[in-house]
DNA sequence: CTTATATTGTGAAAGGTTTCACATTGTTAA
DNA sequence: TTAACAATGTGAAACCTTTCACAATATAAG
């Protein structure tokens, strides 16, 4: 198995959660043109995907609905639990808490920082909050690798610098900023603004 | 000026954004290696970009600053002010209003909606919330063709359907589902709880 | 046992995106 | 006036991703 792109991993998050819904109702064999309907691709993206992370299904029986599903969590998850810092304990903070805490069995968010008094040592959502100058010592002891910045864009290169040298590796960052990261950290982005720009030009094309 | 990609378009979204940010400090030229630099992107890459708009600089002098960021407004903008309705007045749904509202002249949110009553017939970042029953009614009247969806996954697929029905064109989806929404109406996807689990693949990935 | 059928796995083709590399050209300075 | 320079615009190459198309194969039916 060589190496996955980006688009690929994706797409297999995708799958993963896909079928993590149909789960209930659904044991047995499974198809690819089935992942691929629910997923919004094609049936041979999918093979090819799974292929990817060298699961195999068996011709006319398709794959293994319990099968694929432990493969996939196998490539998606750590083999230990992962954790992850929160920094910015404002609205898209909490939400994104609210969405994801107790979602993933292997992944969850173990600390939130901020430097707003009023929003510091206090628990929402389960998860202890703390001064964002104790990031290094917290994120250190328990060894998290994964970050995410909901501050505003004032402050988020600071935080990045912070978590960086706390040596975080992966960062998801909603301010609308462009960090500045050692090549080995990676930074995913998602500003909002743009993405409510992207859609309003293409809901705009696809009238004319 | 033929078609342009969804990456494109991004990026040239991006540019601006970018270029917003130092308008203050930068008057007169800019050049494509300093475009390319606080995007993250080669030079290249920002000149074929702004070839793709039709927009030209000079040999030696670069771009015309004012006159790019006219002309990337003129690609990304509406002719005219363009609405968007927002599905989901929880904490996601807030939290975008705030970071959107006021940002850009010619895109704003202009309706609120949600099922809950508590959170309907008020004003919330400016901005008027309705039941969600009013949505096919307001959306018309106001003409707006781009819908914002921040409600819990099991009603997303049904605002979405509503949404449709009232002739938006863009949806922008932040509900952890797949919309199934005729061809000639554009979804974007942003899974909070995907995205996590991509940055934490890809800080484990750096670490090997 | 044989045939019909439906699906996987995958080499190769097609399609799309980015980078290279350089001719062209506006600017500056001698 | 001319030469040196530094940037754009872009054809072509390189690279990456998706789709096609079909051999291989497991199953079911006759």
């Amino acid at each position: 198995m060589g190496v996955i792109s980006e688009k690929t991993i994706e797409r297999l998050i995708l799958y993963r959660r896909n079928l993590l819904t149909v789960e209930k109702q659904h044991m047995g064999q499974i198809f690819s043109h089935q992942i691929a309907k629910m997923s919004g691709v094609t049936a041979a993206q999918v093979r090819r995907d799974i292929m990817a992370i060298g699961y195999s299904g068996s011709p006319v029986r398709g794959y293994h609905f319990t099968a694929l599903l432990e493969s996939l969590g196998d490539f998606i998850d750590a083999k230990t639990r992962q954790g992850v810092a929160l920094a910015g304990v404002g609205q898209v903070g909490r939400a994104l808490l609210h969405y994801f805490q107790g979602r993933r069995q292997k992944l969850s968010i173990e600390a939130l920082f901020d430097v707003d008094e009023t929003k510091v040592n206090r628990v929402v959502h389960g998860c202890h909050s703390y001064p964002l100058a104790r990031l290094p010592e917290i994120v250190k002891g328990k060894n998290i690798r994964v970050g995410i910045i909901t501050v505003p864009e004032e402050a988020a290169q600071e935080v990045a610098n912070v978590m960086v040298q706390a040596d975080i590796r992966g960062i998801l960052n909603y301010a609308p900023v462009k960090l500045t990261v050692p090549p080995n950290v990676f930074v995913e982005n998602r500003d909002m603004t743009m993405a409510v720009e992207k859609i309003a030009y293409l809901a705009r094309q696809s009238m004319k």
